[in-house]
RNA sequence: GCCGAAGUGGCGGAACUGGCAUACGCGCGCGACUCAAAAUCGCGUUCCGAAAGGAAUGUGGGUUCGAUUCCCACCUUCGGCACCA
């Protein structure tokens, strides 16, 4: 028994603890009333659970199973409420399964390995595993203390051997199947931890570290990589998983599948050069390349006159890597390499540039620049005075012409308006009044023919968004290609000398502020300036291209995915060394299954040098070689601890099992996991590797089925009682330990589960949780304190009913994850109940018989006072082994109802009428009904409708 | 910019399939018990109005006899992604 300070809780010291128990029809000896001391009751039960094994789960096929999951913790020291939140709700839910006949395993473990026992390791001299098992310990305890039916004798700890052993024989596994590979590439290195991150481990638009929020720098390292970009197809398929929506659409963002064509460029000595478009049908109008600054072919297509600025570029670019980009200047940057490419569809010899809006590590690091209709393009473009030709129609067919003042004679606006043509008149500068005209598709003919009319000499006039004509005095020109881009630019700065200092026709343009709307569009439209495919529609352009692509050899259908190949090696100590040795001979070796684990050593300085630890060991890494014996070296990198939880709820099943990584026979009963809980924010990290972990290992043959987890929810956030995130500097935490000490574990669980939606979260609210405290004293006082009279059958009647409703709702909402109804649901039977003994109800069947049914629902809610009272009430042990109460629909069954009587949709009254009542007789009552004749003023009821059960609705 | 979620009393939130808006709890007010306080119990508590009544679920429209719920547009907050070709 753990013994407590009265001086928290004054009011126990007031209850009363004598009664004098007089039974209906006879009176009992005097009967001693315990106090509600969950400090006392709490850890006594949960010693005698743990001694009765009550919650262990074993294979009975005998019995559905059920497989709740919940996400294990990191060993940080503390529990958080954060692990209350997230842990006791599924507990409750897992105990309520269990009730519902399911043998449910329930399992907890440590996520152990990881970067804060290096930290601490430094910073307080500490062995990180000392640490780290310290923690544990500590948080077991804690565990414990939330009364959860976890299995312990299932415990599995990630830092163990006899769980490391494993994550290095998946690695094994993964290597000698391809699946596991070294490069070298560019990497994201955090500098404060002093290791690389996995693309997923870099946050936010400054690109900081998951873990520290230092932002990443980039590093060239030859790194071990897992082929997740193998499975990027099939992790977009959610087939008969229930998952969130909101995880799903986060992972399908992030795995980024977009389909298009891959097309095949040349450079001028016909070297290829391949770039990935989604949008193949304005190849036309690719009238530059962009590479990738490090791209491969850039070496070669430099000229010498360019290659001073070109180097100068890359190595600016490089640095700008290096140092931490500022991400908000996004003006686009480039050099030209004084290359020239050929565009594989019209022969034309375009410029070829370099910049670093393109990324080498999407697509193939080269693009097709089409400024007419890709944003980046047409800025680029713009600033470096690239030609930009339109090749898709405006889906809205809308064009522009400014009419300049005094351009044209003065009857050219009569003209538009007899040919219907809308306009406004606006001053043009200083140079009078211009005509700013917007024309419908059919209205560009008509509108040219008016305008070569009264067009006045040494002018023109341009028609520009849907279609793009320039109209001069001798004929139009239309803007198809670079060649006409040219030639109109050429005769306007005849005709207009400001316009001189353009480039191209675009820029010239660009500088109005009427066309800015129209010069760019990237919508989906007839194509123009395409050769033989001009007039192809929009919705065939895409298909008809890449298909004649295809034909042509010069390109082919291709997706692309955002996806990238998981960097799982980390410089650093405590984690799972990477069970690989380097042989001058054999090269990369993996270490023999029979030798694992390969076992991370105790005596190594954990000095932060951004190598890793095990590297400056003074022998560890040096080995010989398992397949020719010569002198070799062990990989000094450790594996990212993603990797330890992609498949702890499979070392669950058999922590101890050392003929592999679990017992396939506990696998076949256990597996899939039916209900995973934990945070949404791990949607894009350990929820993709899950769930390709599970994938590879069953195309290995190791596993089963196509998911691990059959159905996920998440729950949300609590935030400190100022409703910023909870952390130590901000002084804002809540300790759940100390809440247990005020209230009792279950205050705490209930609260969890009464206080918010929990998939939402919010704020700590401190007074909301001794409402919650005050609604379990009164269940304790209500069922173990004697009440007098008889009750009448109909108050007992109502009061079962009631029960019943409770029992439909309460198992609706397990179901369903809204623990917050089923507290809600719990406290309105007791207000009922507590009314009930007003009215004498006390020690009748009926009472009886829904006390029990209340003790059973709050059972997993609330199992230590639950259990308790169960005892008290002279039930056997144990409540927690008790079936589900079973729904009785009759005795749930409302005998009245409250029809609701509408006139013109608004309640005017309200009759209490037999359930049963028949559509003419509620009809009848409520045009009877003197407040509904009343409203009614005299007009006759025009139509009236009956909603059965519910209510009446006069239109009048 | 793109994807997604959410906006309901002073607060957390409820309302199942389009049918009594505001359950349950917190807070607050009044009362009982008490020498007193705490605890506990009872009553009240969306807003306006003396009342009859009226208004209200982010804003504006729409569908409907009837909308927190369905449709359209917009605003705000939060989460994710972000030069992704």
């Amino acid at each position: 028994m753990v013994p407590r300070s009265e001086n928290l809780r004054p009011w126990w010291a007031r209850v009363l603890l004598f009664f004098t128990w007089r039974k209906r029809g006879g009176v009992m000896p005097e009967k001693i009333i315990p106090v509600y001391n969950p400090a006392e009751i709490e850890p006594r039960w949960q010693e005698k659970w743990e001694r009765d094994g009550l919650y262990h789960a074993d294979i009975d096929p005998t019995r559905p199973k059920h497989y709740a999951l919940t996400m294990l913790p990191y060993p940080s020291g503390d529990l958080h409420i954060g692990h209350w939140y997230a842990m006791t709700p599924s507990d409750a839910r897992a105990r309520f399964k269990r009730m519902c006949g399911y043998n449910v395993l329930f399992p907890m473990g440590f996520d152990a390995f990881g970067l804060p026992a290096e930290n601490a390791a430094i910073k307080r001299n500490i062995h990180p595993k000392e640490w780290t098992y310290k923690n544990i310990a500590n948080m077991r305890r804690q565990l414990k203390s939330m009364g959860a039916m976890f299995d312990w004798r299932r415990e599995a700890i990630s830092s163990d051997p006899e769980y490391y052993r494993w994550t290095q024989w998946f690695f094994v596994q993964f290597f000698k199947n391809d699946l596991a590979y070294r490069k070298m590439s560019p990497v994201d290195w955090c500098p404060n931890c002093n290791t690389t991150l996995a693309r997923e481990q870099v946050w936010g638009e400054d690109r900081h570290c998951e873990r520290c929020g230092t932002p990443v720098i980039k590093k060239d390292l030859e790194q071990w990589f897992f082929r997740t970009t193998r499975y990027a197809e099939e992790l977009l398929n959610y087939d008969g998983i229930d998952w969130p929506e909101k995880v799903r659409d986060m992972q399908i963002n992030w795995i980024g599948r977009s389909e298009g064509a891959s097309v095949i460029f040349t450079t001028e000595d016909g070297q290829p050069i391949e770039v990935f478009t989604t949008r193949p049908d304005t190849l036309w109008g690719a009238t530059f390349m962009v590479l990738a600054p490090e791209h491969p072919l850039v070496e070669g297509l430099t000229t010498p006159d360019h290659r001073a600025e070109v180097e100068a570029y890359i190595a600016q670019a490089v640095r700008q890597t290096d140092i931490q980009r500022e991400s908000t200047e996004k003006e686009k940057t480039g050099v030209f390499t004084g290359g020239y490419a050929i565009n594989p569809v019209n022969g034309r010899r375009i410029p070829v540039w370099i910049a670093d809006y393109v990324l080498m590590s999407y697509g193939t690091g080269a693009i097709m620049a089409v400024p007419a209709h890709d944003e980046r393009d047409f800025a680029f473009a713009i600033k470096y005075g690239l030609p930009i030709i339109p090749v898709i129609e405006r889906p809205d067919g809308i064009s522009k012409s400014l009419v300049f003042p005094g351009s044209v004679d003065d009857s050219f606006e009569s003209g538009l308006k007899q040919a219907g043509i809308s306009y406004t008149k606006a001053p043009v500068g200083s140079a009078g009044e211009g005509l700013f005209v917007t024309l419908q598709r059919d209205q560009v003919q008509p509108y040219v023919a008016l305008m070569r009319r009264y067009l006045k000499p040494e002018n023109w006039n341009e028609i520009v968004g849907t279609q793009w004509l320039f109209i001069f005095n001798d004929g139009v020109i239309e803007l198809d290609s670079v060649e006409a881009d040219r030639e109109i630019l050429e005769r306007c700065k005849k005709l207009y000398p400001p316009v001189q200092g353009n480039r191209t026709v675009m820029e010239m343009l660009s500088h109005l502020p009427f066309y800015q709307d129209v010069l760019f569009h990237a919508e989906y439209g007839t194509m123009i300036h395409s050769g033989e495919f001009s007039g192809t529609p929009g919705t065939e352009a895409k298909r008809a291209v890449t298909t004649w692509l295809e034909k042509q050899g010069k390109g082919k259908a291709t997706v692309n995915y955002r996806l990238r190949d998981w960097l799982i090696s980390r410089q650093r100590y405590w984690g799972a060394p990477i069970p690989i040795i380097y042989c001058p001979h054999c090269g990369a070796v993996p270490v023999p299954e029979d030798q694992l684990p390969v076992l991370l050593p105790d005596d190594v300085e954990w000095k932060p040098t951004g190598e890793s630890p095990l590297k400056l060991h003074p022998t560890w890494r040096f080995t010989t070689c398992p397949q020719c014996g010569a002198k070799a070296e062990r990989e000094t990198d450790t594996m990212d601890t993603f990797m330890c939880s992609s498949w702890y709820h499979l070392r669950y099943l058999s922590p101890h099992y050392d003929q592999g990584p679990f017992d396939p026979k506990e696998y076949d009963y256990w597996m899939p996991v039916d209900t995973y809980t934990g945070g949404a924010e791990h949607a894009t990290m350990h929820l993709i590797y899950t769930r390709f972990f599970h994938k590879a290992l069953r195309d290995l043959g190791i596993t089963r089925g196509n998911e691990p987890m059959l159905q996920l929810r998440n729950q949300g956030q609590i935030l400190g009682p100022d409703g910023q995130r909870m952390s130590k500097s901000r002084g804002n935490v809540v300790d759940p330990d100390e809440q247990v000490r005020l209230y009792g574990a279950d205050t705490v669980r209930a609260f969890m589960m009464f206080g918010y939606r929990w998939a939402e979260g919010g704020p700590w609210d401190p007074g909301s949780i001794q409402g919650v405290n005050r609604w379990l004293r009164r269940v304790w006082l209500t069922l173990l304190e004697p009440g007098e009279g008889k009750a009448s059958e109909s108050l007992l009647k109502a009061l079962r009913r009631k029960a019943h409703q409770t029992l439909r709702s309460v198992t609706r909402d397990f179901e369903q994850f809204e623990f917050n109804t089923i507290v809600s649901a719990l406290m309105e039977l007791m207000n009922e109940m507590v009314k009930a003994k007003q009215a004498g109800a006390y020690g009748s069947p009926i009472w009886n018989e829904v006390t029990e049914m209340y003790l059973k629902m709050l059972a997993p809610v609330a199992p230590h006072i639950s259990e308790e009272l169960w005892g008290l009430l002279g039930k056997p042990y144990s409540v927690h082994t008790q079936a589900w109460p079973s729904f009785d629909a009759e005795a749930a069954r409302e005998e009245e109802i409250t029809l609701v009587l509408q006139v013109n949709g608004k309640v005017r009254d309200r009759l209490v009428v037999p359930a049963d009542i028949q559509e003419e007789d509620a009809k009848r009552l409520a045009l009877e009904n003197p407040a509904v004749q009343k409203f009614l003023e005299g007009r006759t009821a025009r139509q009236v409708i009956y909603v059965p059960g519910r209510l009446v609705n006069i239109v009048g």
